[in-house]
DNA sequence: GTCTATATTACGATAGAC
DNA sequence: GTCTATCGTAATATAGAC
C-alpha cells in the first residue's frame, strides 16, 4: 500500500524526461528553463536534480533513447533479400517509425548543436551507422542490376531528407491518411533509384 | 575625409545584421545573447538599440530579407514552358541558391518556432508562395503526359526536402562537387517525378 | 525525495552623459 | 552613435531542513 510520503522516484523521473521532451520540442532545448520542467512535473526545480545531473544530461539521454529506439526497431524488422522489397521495407519503416514519435524526432535534429561536442559525437555516431544500412541496401541492388543509382551515399542521405519531410507538415486528420502518404512516397523513392525497365520488344 | 567620432551608422547596421546572422545560425535565436552579438561587432549591447527595437525583430529581419531575396531571385529566373525543363530549372536554381547562403537558410527553418505568431505568419506565407511555384510545374507536367505524379502537393514538398537535405551535409572540398551533386539530385527529381517511358516497339 | 532559500551569474532593455 | 550604469527579472545549480 502507501508509500512513504513524498518518495515518488518511480513515477517522477519518467515525468521529468517526458516534461522536457515536450517542451524542448515545442520551445527549443535553449528556450526552456529548469524551473519549467519542474513546473509540468509539479515539483519544485532542486528536485529535478534527483533525475538528472543537469539539464546537458536531459537533453543527451532523450537523444540518445531515441536513436537505441530507432536501431532496436529497425533491427527487429524483417530484411528481405531482394534490395527492392529491402527499400520498400526501410521506406515504410522510417516513415512510420518517425510518425510515431514527433517529438523525439524533433529534438533530435533540431538540437544537435547544443550537445557537448563528446554527446554530440555519439549521436552522430548512430545517426550514420542508420544511414548506412539504407546505403547497403542501394549498393546491393546496384550490383544486381536493379537499382540505377550512381553514388549509393548521396542517394541514401536524398532518400532520408525526403522521408524526414513528412515529419515536419504532416498531420492525422487531413486529406490524405498516412497509409497513403507512405504509398506516394515509396512511388517516389522506388522511381527515383531503379533502372528503367528494359525495352518491351513487342 | 574622417567623420564625426562614434558616428557609424553606415557600417554598424550591416555588422550588427552579420553578427546575428553568424551567430543565431551557430548557436541558435535563444542561445545568443545581445551582449554576444555587441561583442562580434565591437560595440556595448545598449548601442545595438539603435539599429533594431528589440532581439525578436533581428531575427525576424533576418528570415524576411532571405524570403524576400529568394523569391525574388527565382522571379529573375527564366520559366521555360516545357514542365521538365521548368523542373529542372528549378531543381538547379535550388540547390545553387541555397548552398550559397547556408546561414540564412539554417536561420530561417531552425527558427520558425522562435518567431512571434504575426512574424511566423508572414515568413510561412512567403514559402508557401515558393513552394507553390513547384507545385504548379508538376501540375502542368501532368497536365500534358509528362509527369506521373498522383498528388502534386506531396510530392512538391517531397523534393524540397529532398534537396534542402544537401545543406545540412555539403561541404566544399569533399569528394563531389556541388555541380555533380545537383546533376545527382536532378536525376532523381527527374526520375521521380517521370512517366515512364513508352514501351519501345521495335 | 522534496522543500525553501540562496549563491552566482546572466538576461533584455533603458536612461542619461558625452 | 556610443558609452557607462543600472533596473528588474530569470537562469542553473547547490545547501540544508524535514
Amino acid at each position: 500500500m502507501a508509500r512513504t510520503q513524498g518518495s515518488h522516484s518511480d513515477i517522477t523521473g519518467p515525468r521529468v524526461r517526458e516534461a522536457a521532451l515536450r517542451l524542448f520540442a515545442t520551445h527549443g532545448y535553449a528556450a526552456v528553463s529548469m524551473r519549467q520542467i519542474a513546473g509540468e512535473v509539479g515539483v519544485q526545480a532542486g528536485a529535478l536534480y534527483n533525475y538528472t545531473p543537469d539539464k546537458q544530461s536531459l537533453l543527451f539521454d532523450l537523444m540518445k533513447g531515441h536513436m537505441d529506439d530507432l536501431l532496436a526497431a529497425r533491427a527487429a524488422e524483417p530484411g528481405p533479400d531482394d534490395p527492392l522489397a529491402a527499400l520498400e521495407g526501410f521506406t515504410r519503416f522510417h516513415i512510420r517509425f518517425h510518425h510515431d514519435r514527433p517529438d523525439e524526432v524533433f529534438i533530435s535534429y533540431m538540437e544537435l548543436r547544443n550537445l557537448s561536442p563528446e554527446n554530440f559525437k555519439e549521436i552522430e555516431g548512430l545517426r550514420r551507422s542508420y544511414e548506412d544500412q539504407l546505403e547497403a541496401i542501394l549498393r546491393r541492388g546496384v550490383a544486381i542490376g536493379a537499382f540505377d543509382v550512381a553514388e549509393p551515399k548521396i542517394a541514401a542521405m536524398a532518400v532520408i531528407a525526403m522521408l524526414n519531410g513528412v515529419n515536419t507538415w504532416f498531420r492525422e486528420g487531413g486529406r490524405l491518411s498516412l497509409p497513403q502518404i507512405e504509398q506516394l512516397h515509396w512511388d517516389m523513392v522506388r522511381k527515383a533509384v531503379s533502372a528503367p525497365e528494359p525495352p518491351n520488344h513487342g
